[in-house]
DNA sequence: AAAAAGTTGCAAGCTGTTCTCAATACGCTA
DNA sequence: TAGCGTATTGAGAACAGCTTGCAACTTTTT
């Protein structure tokens, strides 16, 4: 009688992703991503923030290979980039439901709220178009300082 | 009979705005802006690209020197620094008829193209004042292909 | 079981930028 | 216009963030 794990278990969005690509599921690979889904959206990682939060958690999983799966999951659109200027680039999960929001950031403490807006997206399609370009992303980044740092 | 030099010249904007800062004018300063004032608005070098460009015409500036240059000419506001993400940051001359443009940049080749959009503007500015930050910028990039590089 | 192919960790390397510090230049004052 | 105090420079070391080469290791395929 075969065990429990014997059974082949539905193969999980980023294990089916990789396995079409000629890629396999790794231990590194299934963390990283996992931290993302376990933290939500709406929050914004560096990745030495990813390598430091799985270290704090016992999983140890060298620097490079964060990028290299960053990277990945970017290229998989698991995960979204930002590049908020100002220490290195970041990394969000990318929310289906909203897909193409901005940030506010704060230049003093790093404080980065999200926002959305139609104009914004639009502007992008027109100036591309207008010059005959083919659009692939459009990023509003508003910096600023937030209520706590106004007063410092 | 005093020569032509000894009669005071009116001192320039940015030889101004150092001098009441306790600041000196020096050729380095002056070289550095002056050739983003003969090349014109909309073109936006980088720090390297300073660099040849001087070296280039003779002047020799050190690649330290241009740097902390670039940084005193955008807090005086004669230059504007723009972060196309792709190859360091870069800087153009700040233009008083077109402050607040924005960018659409070529992914392949680096070409890039300026566009103004008073919505972008205007959704910064209410992004900023529903979570109570001070605006300082918004800046919005678009990511696209020009057409030269669209089939290859 | 062996071979093939993908992935990892480590260290070295790279790029863009800042910093350290001795030498130099600027601009005020006498 | 010589002298002095301070700002600035050039050269190179240092740094941050990221990528790469490579040997060891882990799947997957045959
Ligand atoms: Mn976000
Ligand atoms: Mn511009
Ligand atoms: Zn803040
Ligand atoms: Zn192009």
């Amino acid at each position: 009688m075969p065990s429990p794990n014997s059974y082949r278990t539905h193969p999980s969005p980023l294990e089916s992703g990789l396995r079409q690509d000629g890629k396999r599921m790794t231990p590194q690979r299934k963390k990283v991503l996992s931290l993302f889904e376990g933290i939500g959206s709406g929050i914004h990682l560096s990745a030495e923030e990813v390598h430091s939060k799985l270290t704090n958690s016992g999983d140890k999983v060298s620097l490079a290979t964060i990028y290299r799966t960053l990277r990945l999951l970017v290229k998989m659109t698991f995960l979204n980039e930002l590049d908020l200027s100002e220490g290195g680039n970041r990394f969000e999960l990318l929310s289906h439901d909203h897909p193409d929001h901005h940030h506010l950031i704060c230049i003093r403490c790093g404080r980065t709220e999200e926002f959305e807006n139609k104009d914004v997206i639009k502007a992008g399609e027109v100036a591309a178009k207008n010059l005959g370009f083919k659009l692939l992303e459009s990023s509003l980044n508003v910096r600023a300082i937030c209520p706590l740092c106004i007063n410092k």
